[in-house]
DNA sequence: AAGCTTTATGCAACTAGTTGCAGAACCGGT
DNA sequence: ACCGGTTCTGCAACTAGTTGCATAAAGCTT
């Protein structure tokens, strides 16, 4: 139940059409709450109905017309309300990892190409949070509201460092085992699921 | 797309039944891919029609009446080549984060009780990642299968230190903005969003 | 043996997110 | 003025995950 809120944040902070959102969703806010344009549009019009944004009036709006939303007080309130409540971590899914547990039982054939693309990936997004720290918080500027864009950039900035880190330490790990047992390490379960 | 293959790398470490997998899920496979039973028994019925497992035959299995499940050649082989295909790194979704850059719009009011309580748990998730590790891996213990599973947890201790460094560090700026603002920080939008 | 609790399996309905496609305006070039 | 690509908005159908409840057997309690 965030998809709003995130919505509610990115036009307070700027009053946005749908497109304009999901470009917007595409680099800064989409870092740690991605969305797709479909879901933007529908909850532009779950929100607006709740009363709690409103269309800018402009030109007519039709269909394929630019159509800039704000925020209204009523959204305001609740991303405040809900801001200052306390949510439960949502429970972790993490693809990479159970394909290494796998891995462990079925053996790690073709793992290594993998990992190495996701290492490649976790750089770049580094190398781009770095670049955005660089450009959007140089020494000096620190309001409130900078100290906690940097926190969050922070976040992100030393997650993807230790991404790095760890598919690094990893990528030898398998490679170490794939020289050992040619290839596949116990691709045939042996050692995990005795043969019956 | 992994459920199904998370059960089967489940099944293939040890046959269960569909609540011995829920608590399994609940331990070790659900730190980095948590499921419900609900999913865990759907798609148990989905693996066994489609000849990817089977239920040992044991007592007539009637409803209440545990049922234990074994991976048959079929699913191992599909576990196998899953776990060798390259796949996309899923879209990140953190509300935390999410939060905190709302807080840089709204206002800060809130968010230090509900910082401190993610510290907590994730402080306590840490302290069983290492138990964790020390009770399954000590040294020595060291065969392929054992690395590889080493590795994954070595992600989750790694995780998990970040997360409470970094909250730690977060708790402490927002303290030191409320201190400032007298509660909350920039709560009428001043800074970001100038009054029209 | 009658009732209560726990264990185990499962259905149905719902919410959130994804994918594929399509239609209207707008913006160039010819 | 017409055509073709791009921009912008949106519907419909699907997949994945969640929540709430039902039902059956097994074990414990009196």
């Amino acid at each position: 139940m965030s998809l709003p809120h995130a919505i509610l944040t990115a036009l307070l902070e700027k009053p946005s059409s749908g497109l304009e959102l999901t470009r917007r969703f595409d680099r800064s806010i989409g870092y740690f709450w991605s969305a797709t344009h479909q879901q933007i549009y529908r909850e532009l019009g779950k929100l607006e109905s709740d009363g709690l944004i409103r269309a800018l009036p402009s030109e007519q709006p039709a269909r394929g017309q630019k159509k800039a939303y704000e925020v209204l007080p009523a959204g305001r309130a609740e991303l405040a309300r809900w801001t200052a409540a306390g949510q439960d971590p949502k429970p972790q899914r993490d693809a990479l990892l159970l394909r290494l547990r796998a891995a462990a039982v079925v053996g790690t054939a073709g793992l290594e190409a993998d990992l190495g693309r996701h290492l490649d990936l976790h750089r770049r997004q580094l190398a781009e949070y770095e670049e955005i720290e660089r450009r959007d918080f140089p020494p000096g500027r620190d309001g409130p509201e900078d100290r906690l864009r940097h926190l969050v950039l922070r976040a992100g900035i030393d997650l993807e460092t230790f991404w790095t880190r760890w598919l690094a330490h990893a990528l030898a790990e398998v490679a170490g085992l794939s020289e050992v047992t040619g290839g596949t390490a116990s691709s045939d379960g042996a050692g995990t699921t005795p043969p019956r």
